[in-house]
RNA sequence: CGGAGCGUAGCGCAGCCUGGUAGCGCGUUUGGUUCGGGACCAAAAGGUCGAGGGUUCAACUCCCUCCGCUCCGACCA
């Protein structure tokens, strides 16, 4: 392909509305051009990218024994009503209706189309395990796009469903899943980590998700460096470290007066904010209940919320609180509370601590959580940070960032109940399918790939995924030897099945020098009438510093070989054992 | 949805405070000199200053409304 042939532009400067690197560089490079918030179009270098992406991920899923189908974008509400998530994905989805008036949504996953065909298609064992897949627009009407390809509004999936006899099976076919993933990210050239996750609207009982680690990372991750625990934040534990306080004075009043916060409690009292037990009200399902933390801890909604087994948890207004403790926001406190208190395992014979005391301007100290309030349950509600201590082996955690490219689910029958799919087994019995449900942002892959592979001067393609192996730079495009030589060369390395871009515009040297690192790809050769007098063209490796001069005759075959060892570097060894811990624990 | 910031040529920006009808750099076109790490000279094209309304003799500039974009937050008592 000739430059002076593409839809190409690369920019100077940096787009005024990006923010991270991959996206500034995606825009620069000329692959994508913004539409609208979250919408995006390819130009042709990112649509030759994420030709290279996508088609890695269907060489694993087949690979894998998943086979490729296509479900509409476009699907009837009813579907959504049948697993009830039409109201649980509320705002998020796109809906619209049909001329005549039928509600119809813009699919945002296709649990409910897929667990639908299979209900139909599926009614032996025989016809079991099956797992199919697509790669597919999926549409979220996203709180806030950010971040070009990272959050958009439509993005480019592969999902996958598994479906199985028993839960048994249905362990494999994640497992399978799982490590096909593994190889999917490793072949893309990118470095991830698999982490414990939350299910989220999902639903399920397992989950987990493929983590590129970087500073621009939207989740946070917690892990383990001694044991190899890893877990998104959302769902991350630790260990418990229950409190001893043996002896704890009476009960005592304080007057507090306007002192509501940890931070003016902490001067007030003059002393360290875990002396504090927090207590926040929250609506569970529309019911109040009461959530303990230490002071110097936050409350993990997402645990919360699992633990008590509800659709919706959300912190209660104002109103609702005064009724329930009796005092204004800020002295709310355990004791004598008529509502459901749930407090953080750490709390578990708290005593000597100080709370509000549910009236206006004032707060109990020398409270023991066990002597004057009662608690429901104790249960692990924090938010897991740098430094507290793993739930598997108590040594201290780290916390990171990481960009969340691809989820496994374990679903169990959530969707094979609410779509009747059952099958007859071997003694003409009927059973229900036990499912599960694996995505990979094909997209925000992309992009990734580039947050994690640029330096100073553009991208650093791996081979994979390049949107061209090599890049041509054609110095003298008036000298007709030189072009000679670039055309052999550009035939020769196109009749290998080497893409070859080949940079033919009327630029100076400079001009082609920095356009090339900018887009990155990952073998640069360059034809001009300086090195033919030397020997032949120059090649060079967009990672390395050294150029090699090759015999014009030669060219071929050593930028083959070049390329090649870069692309195998990155394939997937199929010998290579699976990565442990996928859940199977 | 709440808060903050920004909308001026294809891109990146200045001008606005203190009103007088728009400028710089990059890019583009033409000509010339250059030609191995973003060249130089000369000329040129390109803007309803986000939209609508108001104030004024006069609005990019002041006021109001709306729209769009970006960032922070979505909650810590």
């Amino acid at each position: 392909m000739r430059w002076s042939r593409t839809l190409l532009n690369t920019l100077r400067d940096d787009p005024q509305e990006a923010e991270i690197n991959s996206h500034k560089l995606m825009v620069r490079a000329g692959l994508i051009r913004k539409v609208a918030g979250g919408l995006y179009t390819f130009l042709p270098l990112g649509m030759r990218a994420l030709h290279k992406v996508t088609r890695i991920v269907r060489e694993e899923m087949d690979r894998a024994g998943a086979q490729e189908i296509l479900m509409p974008a476009l699907q009837p509400a009813e579907l959504w009503e049948r697993s009830g998530r039409l109201a649980a994905m509320g705002p998020g989805m796109f809906r619209l209706k049909d001329r005549a008036e039928r509600l119809m949504a813009l699919g945002p996953t296709h649990e409910e189309v897929v667990t639908s065909l299979l209900a139909g298609e599926v009614s032996s064992y025989r016809q079991l395990p099956c797992t199919v897949y697509q790669v597919q627009t999926k549409f979220r009407d996203e709180i806030r796009p950010r971040f070009g390809l990272m959050r958009a509004k439509e993005f480019l999936m592969k999902d996958a469903y598994s479906f199985d006899t028993s839960m048994e099976a249905a362990d494999r076919s994640y497992q399978a899943m799982y490590d096909a993933y593994t190889r999917i990210f490793r072949r893309c050239g990118l470095r991830v980590k698999p982490v414990e996750a939350d299910t989220g609207d999902i639903g399920g009982n397992w989950s987990h998700e493929f983590m590129v680690l970087a500073d621009s990372g939207e989740d946070g991750i917690v892990d383990c460096a001694a044991c190899g625990y890893a877990a998104n934040q959302e769902r991350a534990e630790r260990m418990g470290t229950p409190a001893a306080e043996a002896v704890c004075p009476p009960l005592s009043e304080v007057p507090t007066p306007g002192v509501r916060t940890i931070e003016e409690l902490t001067s007030f009292f003059a002393c360290a904010p875990d002396r504090f037990i927090k207590t926040l009200i929250y609506l569970a399902d529309g019911k109040p209940v009461a959530v303990l933390v230490p002071g110097d801890r936050d409350v993990n909604e997402h645990k919360l919320k699992r633990f008590l087994n509800v659709k919706k948890i959300e912190l209660a207004e104002e109103e609702i609180l005064i009724r329930v403790t009796g005092a204004p926001v800020g002295f709310a406190g355990p004791v004598g509370l008529s509502i459901p208190v749930y407090a953080d395992r750490s709390l578990e014979g708290a005593g000597d601590r100080i709370t509000g005391a549910n009236r206006a301007d004032t707060h109990f100290q020398q409270v023991s959580l066990a002597r004057d309030a009662r608690v429901t349950a104790f249960e692990d509600l924090t938010v897991v940070g740098a430094g507290d201590r793993c739930p598997r082996c108590g040594k201290p955690l780290q916390l990171r960032r990481g960009i969340e490219v691809g989820h496994v689910f374990k679903l169990g029958t959530k969707y094979t109940e609410a779509f009747d799919a059952v099958y007859l087994n071997e003694k003409g019995q009927s059973g229900r399918m036990v499912m599960g449900c694996y995505g990979i942002g094909v997209t925000r892959t992309l992009q990734a790939v580039i947050e994690q592979c640029h330096d100073a001067d553009g991208i650093v393609w791996p081979a994979s995924v390049a949107p061209f192996a090599v890049s041509l730079l054609l110095l003298d495009p008036r000298d007709e030897q030189v072009c000679g030589v670039v055309a052999q060369l550009e035939a020769e390395l196109e009749a290998c099945g080497i893409d070859v871009f080949v940079d033919d515009r009327e630029e100076r040297p400079g001009v082609k020098f920095k356009d090339a690192d900018l887009i990155g790809c990952p073998v640069r050769v360059v034809a001009g009438a300086k090195g033919l007098a030397k020997g032949g063209v120059e090649i060079r490796l967009r990672t390395g510093k050294e150029s090699e001069i090759v015999p014009v005759g030669q060219a071929a075959a050593v930028i083959a070989d070049r390329v090649r060892a870069l692309t195998s570097a990155l394939d997937a060894k199929t010998d290579e054992p699976a990565v442990r811990g996928a859940g199977n624990e």
